[in-house]
DNA sequence: AGGCAGGCTTTTA
DNA sequence: TAAAAGCCTGCC
């Protein structure tokens, strides 16, 4: 099916944010996005025109929610004042495109546990790995192969020498406490998504090897909770260089998160981008 | 109780 | 070699 959208919507920009991990490029506006048991290919044919390989269902009921294509970005973007926070509004406009995906919140609880102390390539390679381990392997519309990210029970029944291939490290040992605590109905998202922000994140940092870092990325990408604020080093490092005199959280609430995403992927580019 | 130092696996630049 | 979308443990 063909698609327009008006609002932002930055394909390559989406999947350089390191909120998620298994977009593969396939050419120079052509991704692969696995989700659930789906994979879509999405080509950009002009300036806000898609061409997309699913159905008219298929999207509205998994694709338009996945890329949160209910949301109003432009308007939330448009909320940022150039004058009292000058680096905010560099940092929107230059990463204008960006959208808060909703992701699975399994498959971004394990991703983030993956991801701490460890640079994103790194991240996408042990994820892979993950799904090529305990995945099952399925074809898109277009009869290529990819692996779905696993459910729970297969996770908790790969040999710990599989797991160990995944190059996890000591994180190994989070993932199956995950999946164990998911399995046991300790970890129950339903009831998750019906708390606060701030309960989701104490209750998410129960499970071991989650501290308020990796529990706000699971809040913001996994639960959807556009107002997390994930603090990691180069959101430290923003907060201390630009903002000395504290963050005006205030102001922002409940979009913390997206302008959190902007100003995470602008340092990152800059710094390790070379512009 | 709450804060801090040290350790942890592996990859990337 | 240092740093990477950090967290756990032990010590004070």
């Amino acid at each position: 099916m063909e698609l327009h959208i008006d609002d932002d919507f930055d394909l390559p920009k989406i999947a350089d944010s390191g909120q998620c991990f298994r977009w593969t490029r396939t050419g120079e506006h052509a991704f692969r996005i696995p989700h659930g048991q789906n994979c879509l290919n999405i080509t950009r044919i002009a300036e806000g025109r898609y061409q997309l390989d699913c159905t008219d269902e298929e999207f509205r009921t998994l694709w338009r929610p996945y890329f949160d294509l209910d949301e109003n970005y432009s308007a939330i973007r448009r909320r940022i004042d150039a004058k009292t926070d000058p680096f905010l509004y560099r940092a929107a406009e230059a990463q204008k495109g960006i959208r808060i995906l909703r992701q699975d919140p399994w498959e971004a609880t394990v991703s983030f546990i993956i991801s701490q102390n460890r640079n994103i390539p790194a991240i996408r390679r042990s994820v892979e790995l993950l799904c090529r381990a305990a995945g099952d392997a399925l074809a898109d519309r277009e009869g290529n192969m990819f692996h779905a990210f696993p459910e729970a029970r297969r996770i908790l029944d790969l040999p710990q020498s599989a797991l160990d291939a995944c190059a996890l490290g000591y994180r190994g040992k989070y993932v199956r406490a995950a999946a164990k605590a998911f399995c046991d109905g300790d970890l129950d998202f339903r009831a998750l998504s019906s708390a606060t922000g701030e309960e989701a994140i104490k209750s998410l940092m129960g499970l071991y090897g989650v501290g308020v870092k990796v529990a706000s990325c699971i809040s913001l990408f996994g639960l959807h909770q556009i107002d997390a604020f994930p603090v990691d080093t180069w959101v430290r490092r923003i907060l201390q260089n630009e903002y000395p005199n504290g963050y005006p959280f205030h102001l922002y609430s409940p979009y913390n998160g997206i302008y959190q995403q902007y100003m995470f992927a602008f340092y990152r580019s800059r710094e390790s981008g070379g512009a």
